[in-house]
Order: structure tokens, then sequence, then C-alpha cells
DNA sequence: ATGACTCAGGAACTGAGA
């Protein structure tokens, strides 16, 4: 079973692009990040004429998060836990069933968090540690969870072209990768790293300055998985090629292959 | 040294992104 997540920057600018990699990857769920629009004017059709069932937690301009999946869902929720005065799209969790039982998925867009001192920075840390009580509280079911999006955080050095860069950003202050670590130490494994220790693995390349021609990028799309799904994991990797598309969205997008069979 | 690009909203620009 192929799942797989992507920062998109606009569904709607990047439709084309998008049932083009569907095509070539066939995932069977696909985590959307960054629709940037309201749940009525997500393209739903389109996938649906692919085989894929359509949940969306969109907002208006920017934001929201979707998944598509070729297996029903048994139960979507959107919003994270915590704090119920938070009105952003960024988080969506559904259930499917499979013949070897459930999978959990969170489609997830964690806030970027710039500037650090203003309370976009509070908000990103207070968002990382209502997501860290929500792992804990999901880690308990013991099932196949993938926590899958873009979660602004490059989790080490090793993750940017240029570290010594992002020093002072909201993405690798040492308060964000502390309160990551919070996460992945509940016993969530990072898909990539499971599989692949290189360097100059990276997700997102800006779209100034050239920085995808100077593969100047940095790791911070990120599939975690619980222990039961990490079991089962029989592969992972990013589909950087898609950065080189005419029209690309910023980010490209990561896939885990789980030994789990689909339907 | 500086700016550099792409989106939505809404009709010239600003805010957001990272």
């Amino acid at each position: 079973m192929l799942i797989a997540t992507w920062n998109v920057n606009s569904i709607r600018q990047r439709l084309d692009s998008a049932l083009a990699w569907l095509a070539e990857r066939s995932p069977d769920i696909v985590c959307l990040q960054e629709i940037k629009c309201v749940d009525e004017a997500f393209p739903r059709e389109a996938f649906e004429g692919l085989g894929y069932n359509v949940a969306v937690h969109g907002q208006k301009g920017f934001n929201g998060v979707a998944l598509l999946s070729k297996l029903p869902f048994d139960e979507v929720s959107s919003g994270l836990m915590g704090d119920e005065a938070d009105v952003q799209a960024r988080f969506l969790e559904a259930l499917v069933s499979t013949k070897a039982g459930v999978v959990r998925v969170v489609s997830l867009y964690l806030p970027n968090g710039n500037p650090p001192d203003t309370e976009k920075y509070t908000y990103k840390i207070k968002w990382m540690e209502r997501l860290t009580r929500f792992a804990h509280e999901r880690l308990k079911l013991e099932e196949p969870l993938l926590l899958a999006g873009d979660f602004n955080v490059i989790p080490a050095a090793a993750d940017a072209r240029n570290p010594a860069a992002w020093a002072a950003d909201a993405l690798f202050l040492p308060q964000t990768r502390e309160k990551y670590l919070t996460l992945t130490n509940l016993g969530l494994t990072d898909a990539i790293r499971a599989v692949s220790d290189a360097s100059y693995l990276y997700t997102f390349w800006d779209y100034q300055a050239g920085a995808w021609q100077k593969n100047n990028g940095i790791r911070i799309d990120h599939i975690l998985l619980s222990p039961q799904a990490a079991d089962r994991l029989r592969g992972a990797g990013i589909d950087k090629h898609v950065r080189a598309w005419e029209k690309p969205s910023d980010h490209v997008p990561v896939y885990v292959d789980l030994a789990i069979e689909g339907r």
C-alpha cells in the first residue's frame, strides 16, 4: 500500500500536475496540504474520476488540507484537539479499513511560525504541543498510524543544504527541533530516515534565487509512522523530479510503501 | 548590496509562504 503526502501550493493551480503525478505513482492514499480553497472549490470530481474518495478541510485563501483514498473512509475528522478557538484548516484525520485491518492517516500542515519573535511562533509551538498530545492519545490504540504532511520543521542540519542560513528561522530554531523530538520520541519513525541516511534529501526548494537550480533545498515534509506502521515499512522516497515540471509547487511528494494489502 | 517567486483576493496592491 502506497501512502503519499504533497504540499501542492494551491490545488487549483496544480490540478494538471496532480493528475499526472497520480497517474505515474498511483498511490492508494494521498495527503494534500495548502489546497488554498474552500471545500466547495476543491476539484473533487477530477479525483473521483480516478477512483479516489475525497475528504476536504479547506478555508478561504490559504491553508487547507485534503485526503484522497482508493479505500472508502470509515471515519473522517477535521481540526486538531486542544484549542476550540483555532479556525485554521491544518489537520484532517481519517480511518480506512483493509483486509489486514485499519490504517489511520493524518494530513497535517504545521504552522510556519515566522517571524519567530511574534505570536506566529507561539502559535506554532502550541500547535506542536497539541500535536504531541494527539499522537500520545492515538498511539495508545496500537494501530498503523501515519502523520503525514508539511511539518515546517528541518529536523537536523543534514536536512538543509545550507543549515547556517536557517539558524534563526522558525523551521530550524532549537526550540522547534526540541518540540519535534518530543513528538518523535513518543515512538514515531521518520520513514525517509528509516530507509536512508543520505545527505541532500530535500522536499522543498524556494521559488526565489534559483534555489532549485542550485539544489538549495530543505527537508520539511515528513511521514511519521507508529510502531505498527513502521513494522510494515517496505520503502520510502521523494518524488524530486516533480519539482522540475512546468509550473511546479515549491514542495514535492513524499511516499511510503507499507506491507499492507490495499484491497 | 539588493532582490530575486508564486499564490489568493480582488481589481492595485498586500499578506502569506519558508
